[in-house]
DNA sequence: TATTCCTGCCAC
DNA sequence: AAACGTGGCAGGAATA
């Protein structure tokens, strides 16, 4: 088709044609006005709001704005900025309107006694049951339960229970509903399907009800459909995969709690809708699943079981010593005071010149950046403390006060005055929020409402002590990525070193420094060398891709040596070299690869794309840019292949000891988890814990998942009153 | 004024 | 040319 409609030179003239009548002050019709605005500068989001606004008045579904109308104002902008937020309501309400027309029969809204017993006795004969409870807000440890939904599959039914809605119209009483419902959860032959069925067990469990049966939680198992996904709600996946547009909650209802919906036929509506969607999902997973045997029984025998074992180290919570917290942020403050002044002495009469008008912030990289490089005469690229400032340090004093300083800051603002405002008032405890695979090959993520557990430096972690009575057990994987190597690619001089009980890191520290392999293994004080750590890191970056300047840049030393090291490293471990290449060779192949035992894939779609070849020079052109763009993530998706195998069958291995380790933990008294960092598990325990039952803490580490038959794991452990002061094991039993 | 993006940095 | 993988968060800057 041909047809031009609506060409620049239509447009300048309906432009100049407005403008004239604007002149001869004649009054615009309304189309004219949006075509005035539509020519107006708009963002994206600001021309789908002013269709919208107009598509809502040509359907007379609003007005203008009368105090605007009176005025004879022409239909501004800004007026129409403010009219979206009304068509924004009508929306709701058509919405909300349609939802509850189509209600469906078997959504039943249950506010009598005998209507709730007879849903509890269809629902005690039931073998799968969806749950799902409404509440006042996202925060476990203080938000209540409004509203539990209970669909039962064989019986077709979907109930919603109101237990706290303000609202006119008669609901049962909480209490009530909740020990009516108890049994419901703790049927152990039943199948419980929920989606984030983490949170609706945390409330559930402040309401002492235990989910006994076995658990489906569809977000979870979407998570490893595709890892790759935008967004897990489970409005957006069933509008995807399911075809039944659904509404996320915010756009039908704001940002209030459930409890303010108080028509209880629409809370019915959209409540019961949840357990619907939730089974269909279900549904569909398994259609997926089935086509993936050894993927569903991943899921069904470590990540389904792992969801009660995070509920209940979640629940086990951190004592956090205030009074440590306290002091130490005092003493961090004075010194980040005094720090301050000096650094703003030197920094602010030159900032002056650069930017009179402005206050200087250090905090600021924008302007460090500018203030520093007048002072050192350089033209910084950036204020990156490990590549910029470090390499400064040794020429100016300044420089090493604003390392100083940056890192005093970053432990204040980040851990030390933020951990005590996390203590909940629930039990005077802080509370992480493990995402079970937060990452996408696998790992364990944390943070959200909760802290983030796993970056935690030793600074902060000495706020962490343990309760009265008890011991906090530390248990970590001895090098256990690099063992997952060794197993995966049978590369016998790594499974050697293992089968002898060397460190492969101490080894190669030993020979990069040309010392002796107990002076590079640990301190006097049992901790690791500087050197030993520095190996780690350097054998795990180059195993992942590291390239040789980077690798120079690390090591200090030039590319020469750095390309000689890596050269030595790989040729002594061809099988290892063999398994990366195979392991690319597949992701380019395949567009995925798997983890160990193919339990589960890591998908890598941009694997499976050819690069281009670039010509030298060619940087500057815009279609080159494009295409450097795309080499870059063909190969950043090469380099997360063998990453994402190791990384992730190593998070497989921890999974499955947590679970080993809470079933341990659930036979004694005074036992729980306490929380995981990837490689490493911590439980707390009696004081008076026994030599026999550390052997159990070793053993679950060692024997709970091995590496086929060849790479034997390791653990240290360590035994700990303040998170950051460790006793070996030897020194604990000896110390009472 | 509130939200989103960017820079920088903590952990394994 | 860029070249180390997985995350989350604080504070400043930019945007709406």
């Amino acid at each position: 088709m041909n047809v031009r409609l609506n060409t620049n030179d239509n447009k300048s003239a309906l432009t100049s044609a407005i403008e004239n009548r604007k002149k001869e002050g004649v009054g615009e019709s309304i189309s004219d006005a949006f075509n005035r605005i539509y020519e107006m500068k708009n963002t994206e989001p600001d021309l789908r709001k002013i269709k919208a606004v107009q598509d809502a008045m040509n359907d007379g579904l609003i007005g203008r704005e009368q105090s605007s109308v009176e005025k004879g104002k022409k239909l501004t902008k800004a007026e129409v900025m403010r009219l979206y937020t009304q068509v924004q309501e009508v929306e709701r309400k058509r919405l909300l309107e349609k939802m509850v027309e189509e209600t469906p029969d078997n959504y039943e809204l249950v506010t009598t006694e005998d209507h709730l017993q007879s849903a509890v006795n269809t629902l005690l004969e039931s073998s799968i049951i969806v749950f799902d409870v409404e509440t006042e807000g996202t925060d476990v440890w203080h938000d209540r339960i409004v509203g539990y939904v209970m669909s039962t599959i064989d019986s077709d039914k979907h109930y919603y229970i109101p237990t706290r809605h303000k609202t006119e119209e008669s609901q049962l009483e909480h209490d009530l509903v909740t020990d009516k419902l108890r049994p419901t959860f703790e049927l152990e032959d039943t199948l419980y399907i929920a989606h984030n069925a983490k949170f609706d067990l945390h409330m559930l469990d402040r309401n002492n009800v235990e989910v006994k049966g076995r658990l489906w939680d569809t977000m979870e198992a979407m998570r490893l459909l595709n890892e790759n996904e935008d967004s897990y709600a489970l409005k957006v996946l069933a509008t995807k995969y399911l075809k039944i547009k659904s509404y996320k909650y915010g756009d039908l209802f704001g940002q209030v709690g459930f409890e303010e919906v108080s028509d209880l036929t629409t809370a019915l509506s959209y409540a019961a809708k949840d357990g619907d969607l939730t089974y269909k999902l279900y549904d569909f997973q398994m259609k997926h699943l089935s086509k993936m045997p050894s993927v569903l029984e991943y899921i069904t025998e470590v990540e389904m079981p792992l969801i009660k074992v995070i509920v209940e180290m979640e629940k086990t919570g951190f004592v956090i010593d205030e009074k440590y917290a306290e002091q130490y942020g005092k003493e961090l403050n004075e010194e980040i005071e005094q720090l301050h002044s000096e650094l703003n002495e030197v920094f602010v009469p030159l900032f002056k010149t650069i930017e009179p008008d402005k206050e200087f912030n250090v905090n600021s990289s924008t302007q460090l950046k500018k203030v520093l490089s007048k002072y050192t005469g350089k033209n910084l690229p950036n204020t990156d403390a490990k590549k910029t400032l470090k390499p400064l340090s040794k020429e100016f004093e300044i420089v090493r006060k604003l390392l100083r300083y940056k890192e005093l800051v970053k432990l204040y603002s980040t851990y030390i005055t933020t951990l005590p405002k996390k203590i909940t008032e629930y039990d005077g405890k802080l509370h992480a929020n493990f995402n079970q695979n937060g990452a996408a090959t696998g790992r364990f993520s944390s943070g959200g409402g909760g802290i983030n557990l796993q970056n935690q430096p030793d600074g902060a972690r000495a706020l962490f002590v343990a309760p009265e009575g008890k011991i906090l057990v530390g248990a970590d994987f001895k090098a256990q990525e690099i063992r997952c190597v060794a197993y995966l690619s049978e590369e016998p001089s790594l499974i050697h070193a293992f089968e002898v009980g060397q460190d492969p890191y101490a080894t190669m520290a030993s020979n990069f420094y040309n010392r002796p392999y107990e002076e590079v293994y640990k301190n006097e004080d049992g901790s690791d060398t500087k050197e030993r750590k520095e190996m780690k890191v350097v054998w795990l970056a180059t195993l992942y891709g590291m390239s040789v300047p980077s690798l120079a840049e690390m090591l200090g030393v030039d590319k020469n040596k750095a390309k000689d090291f890596q050269e030595d490293l790989f040729e002594s471990m061809p099988k290892l070299k063999g398994w990366i290449d195979d392991t690319k060779n597949f992701a380019i192949k395949h567009g995925f690869v798997w983890l160990d035992n193919k339990q589960r894939k890591r998908r890598l779609p941009k694997a499976k794309e050819r690069t281009y070849h670039i010509p030298y020079g060619k940087y500057y052109d815009d279609e080159f840019k494009k295409q450097r763009l795309h080499n870059s993530e063909v190969n950043r998706s090469l380099r997360q292949a063998p990453n994402a195998v190791v990384q992730g069958s190593s998070a497989i291995q921890t999974k499955v000891t947590l679970i080993k380790m809470y079933e341990e933990c659930k036979k004694r008294e005074g036992w729980r988890l306490w929380c995981t960092v990837h490689d490493e598990l911590i439980v707390e325990v009696p004081e008076d814990i026994t030599k026999e039952e550390v052997d159990v803490i070793r053993s679950v580490m060692v024997d709970g998942y091995p590496w086929g038959e060849t790479v034997p794991n390791g653990t240290d452990l360590e035994f700990m009153y303040r998170w950051s002061e460790k006793y070996s094991e030897e020194d604990w039993f000896t110390r009472k």
